[in-house]
DNA sequence: TTAGGGTTAG
């Protein structure tokens, strides 16, 4: 139902307007809603300015900074016949939602500024507001104002905050000569490293003279970038320019120098301040926290207290780290504490605080409580909560809370789809990232380096390749890290070729490999058996780039000789190895190659090394009883499965899951929940059938020989992966690939078998298992046997 | 009578 319409007498007569004049004075003294429906009453009662919106707009800007509904707003335009210019763009700058018809006819510049900042200032992440703004902006460009700076600046804050930072870039560049706030637009809204490149464009380009505003967003990029060389630019700049000692320059230099750690630089600065303010407090007292120094932090604080500041929410979240290594309950309380004292409300900035030292406390229950009880959930917690599960491995967790995003219209931004693309990848579920992929198309979300390096870690790890590859060919700029993720991708199904080929193309690009590049690169040599161009990429690696090899470089290079049967070399470079990176990873591996070539000298060398320094891990027990077994040293085989069970130690159950449709089927070894049970076994007996005919010999009793009944009765039960792929191959059209994901490493039997299969079917098996993919066609595996 | 940008903290 519409409004009722105000009736409104004929106007009267006000000669030399000076009865005007006054009531302009009077909306503009009053303080209170009830005041301006009294002034209101006042005019309507008397006939005055009935068709003169200037006193119209004075009072409608009047209600709308003292928060009067929207709709008491818009009652009051609509009681005006003629409304001009004036009195439209009053409304438009005091809704909060846009209201595109409220700029015709005939919009000017200040409509399409007003319009632009008050949806800044009121959208939250709803997915209805980036469809404003697109609006918007192409309105504003339709009438011409595609290169005013005024609607450019506003327009560009618009999409910064809307996360979308190529329409922010594409505003900008629509305007020929940007002015000094333009660019310092642009500046804020830009990730660190991107607006460090737009300040030096902008003083390069010389047409607009950086001021300190300028140059506190430049600091604060530096500080992100942990940029130090480009701060020091900065702020030489800034003492050239005479800007250095501008309030928000210093602060922004003190957070600079403690995010270096240089917190002798940054207490030099606020010593030298006259009168520092709340800002330049908390950012000292931040700086005192996170470099671990407490007692410097809660003095500051103290001193902030004594100095009359009435500390805030970011003051709080400056201490939070000072706490932080109470635990949880201590901390929970000493917070407390703080909040009733300085009587302050926690917000939504100290919430996700809270939620994100939690999540990295490994307390998922308290992180999700806090975040359950914030009224107004905003982006940067939605992304606290979900990064937090994705990285603590609760992925499903992960993916539930993105879908409850969905489901309340809360429109994702870069970093949310990044951490949920994450936890389908340690999924492995292709659907799932699918649906993620389709929602980015769907919803134009923006593709930043980072959304597509997820997307192709997220393909990689799902098993599809190809798909990852195009999406890599079709990156504008790579960084290293998209480099990084392609040639592991590579690594990981077995293809090291294509991995070198990539790692070469790299180089020849001109981007500087990484401490990570060489461990994909490496990692890449030992699935594909690379022996020799893994040891020359180790020697360029600590001699050309002069990178010392970590705890994973050292593990793959073992990996490496000890795979190609170089047992007493990997010997040889372990004592090579700094201290630091000998570790369980590095006897692991010289334990596996040795049970794979069958050294029982060297293995228990290896495993004696292995029980000193994880006696707790039940799969070297596994690795060193099957290697005694397999040369029927069957009393040694006692030996050590009568030590793990003295530990208790449990093998962890092996399970498989498919994904049918888009629905996930878990498999346990010999399990029988699943409702079609019946008919997978039986269809795996007459698959059993035809691989035998085929040539498949399953393991023999005489492998066996010396287990126990129990286990033995265990062995002789069907793995789960071969019940996954009977379940895939019974549920699909032939010719469909099947993809199967294994908690544990594939066994011998099961890899055998799954290369029969692969062959009578005539199907394409992916497999991925704990440590690679395996790529079955035509009886032959993509790992060369070699795992 | 009506514009656009900033420092700390998640």
């Amino acid at each position: 139902m519409p409004p009722p319409r105000l009736v409104l007498p004929p106007p009267a007569v006000d000669p030399g307007g000076g009865l005007r004049r006054s009531y302009l004075r009077l909306v503009a003294l009053s303080s209170t809603l009830r005041h301006l429906d009294q002034l209101l009453a006042v005019s309507l009662a008397s006939g005055h300015y009935a068709l003169d919106p200037a006193p119209a707009t004075a009072l409608l800007l009047r209600y709308s900074s003292l928060r009067a509904p929207p709709r008491h707003l818009l009652r009051l335009f609509r009681a005006f016949p003629r409304p001009d210019r004036f009195l439209r763009n009053a409304l438009l700058r005091s809704l909060p939602s846009l209201r595109p018809h409220l700029l015709f006819p005939s919009p000017d510049s200040f409509s399409f500024a007003f319009a632009a900042t008050s949806l800044s200032s009121s959208c939250s992440s709803r997915g209805n507001d980036a469809a404003a703004a697109r609006t918007l902006h192409g309105l504003s460009v339709a009438a011409g104002y595609a290169s005013d700076t005024f609607v450019a600046s506003a327009l560009a804050k618009l999409y910064f905050k809307l996360s979308r930072v190529h329409d922010a870039r594409k505003v900008f560049d629509a305007v020929p000569s940007p002015d000094t706030i333009l660019w310092n637009t642009l500046l804020a809204g830009l990730p660190g490293s991107e607006a460090l490149d737009a300040f030096v464009r902008m003083v390069e380009a010389g047409r607009a003279r950086p001021d300190s505003t300028t140059l506190a967003s430049s600091l604060r990029a530096a500080a992100e970038a942990s940029h130090m060389a480009m701060g020091r630019c900065v702020h030489g700049y800034g003492v050239k320019c005479g800007l250095a000692e501008h309030e928000h320059v210093v602060t922004g230099l003190m957070s600079l120098y403690s995010k270096c750690g240089d917190m002798d630089s940054a207490q030099f600065l606020f010593d030298r301040m006259e009168d520092p303010d709340l800002v330049a407090y908390n950012a000292l007292i931040s700086g005192y926290s996170v470099n671990g120094m407490v007692e410097s932090s809660v003095e500051l604080f103290k001193e902030l207290a004594a100095s009359g500041w009435r500390p805030n929410s970011s003051t709080l979240v400056a201490v939070i780290p000072v706490y932080s290594p109470f635990g949880h309950e201590l901390l929970a309380q000493c917070l407390h504490a703080f909040v009733v004292k300085v009587r302050l409300d926690a917000d939504a900035l100290v919430s996700t605080a809270m939620t994100t030292l939690y999540c990295r406390l490994n307390d998922m229950e308290s992180a999700r409580s806090i975040f359950d009880a914030m009224p107004e959930k905003t982006m940067e917690s939605w992304n606290a909560m979900i990064s937090g599960y994705a990285q603590n491995g609760l992925t499903e967790m992960a993916v539930a809370l993105f879908q409850l995003m969905q489901e309340l219209n809360v429109q994702p931004n870069p970093t949310t789809i990044s951490s949920t693309l994450s936890a389908c990848a340690q999924l492995g579920a292709l659907s799932l990232g699918k649906w993620v992929h389709r929602i980015i198309t769907k919803e134009n979300l923006e593709l930043n380096v980072y959304v597509m390096t997820a997307l192709i870690d997220m393909y990689v790890k799902c098993g599809s390749i190809a798909e990852a590859r195009s999406i890599f060919d079709r990156m504008d700029n790579k960084n290293v890290v998209s480099w990084n993720a392609m040639i592991s991708g590579y690594g990981l199904h077995g293809q090291g070729a294509e991995a070198l080929k990539l790692y070469k193309g790299m180089l020849d690009a001109c981007i500087l490999p990484t401490s990570s590049t060489f461990l994909s690169v490496l990692y890449a040599c030992s699935h594909g058996g690379l022996v020799d161009e893994g040891q020359k990429v180790f020697r360029v690696m600590t001699n050309e780039y002069r990178i010392s090899p970590g705890i994973e470089h050292c593990t793959c290079m073992v990996d490496i000789l000890g795979r190609a049967g170089k047992l007493n070399e990997a010997l040889d470079l372990i004592s090579e190895f700094p201290q630091s990176a000998i570790g369980p990873g590095v006897w692991g591996a010289l334990l596996s190659a040795c049970t794979v070539h069958k050294n029982s000298d060297l293995a228990k060398l290896a495993s004696q090394k292995l029980f000193e320094l994880d006696s707790e891990n039940a799969g070297y027990y596994v690795l060193l009883c099957n290697l005694y077994t397999s040369k029927k040293h069957y009393s040694e085989a006692a030996v050590v499965r009568q030590e793990a069970k003295n530990r208790k130690l449990v093998k962890t159950p092996g399970c498989t899951l498919i994904e049918i449709g888009d629905k996930p089927h878990v498999f346990m070894a010999a399990d029988r929940f699943h409702p079609q049970s019946e008919a997978i076994y039986s269809y795996l007996e007459k698959l059993t059938a035809k691989m035998i005919e085929a040539g498949y010999q399953p393991v023999t009793e005489a492998a066996l020989y010396d287990v126990e009944e129990e286990e033995k009765e265990h062995m002789v039960k069907v793995h789960s992966e071969k019940l996954a792929i009977a379940f895939g191959l019974l549920s699909t059209e032939p010719g469909t690939e099947i993809r199967i994901i294994k908690n544990l490493r594939v066994c011998l039997d099961c890899h055998n078998a799954t290369k029969f299969i692969s062959k009578v079917t005539q199907r394409l098996i992916v497999v991925r298992d704990a440590s690679r993919f395996h790529h079955f066609r035509d009886g032959v595996c993509s790992c060369g046997d070699y795992w």
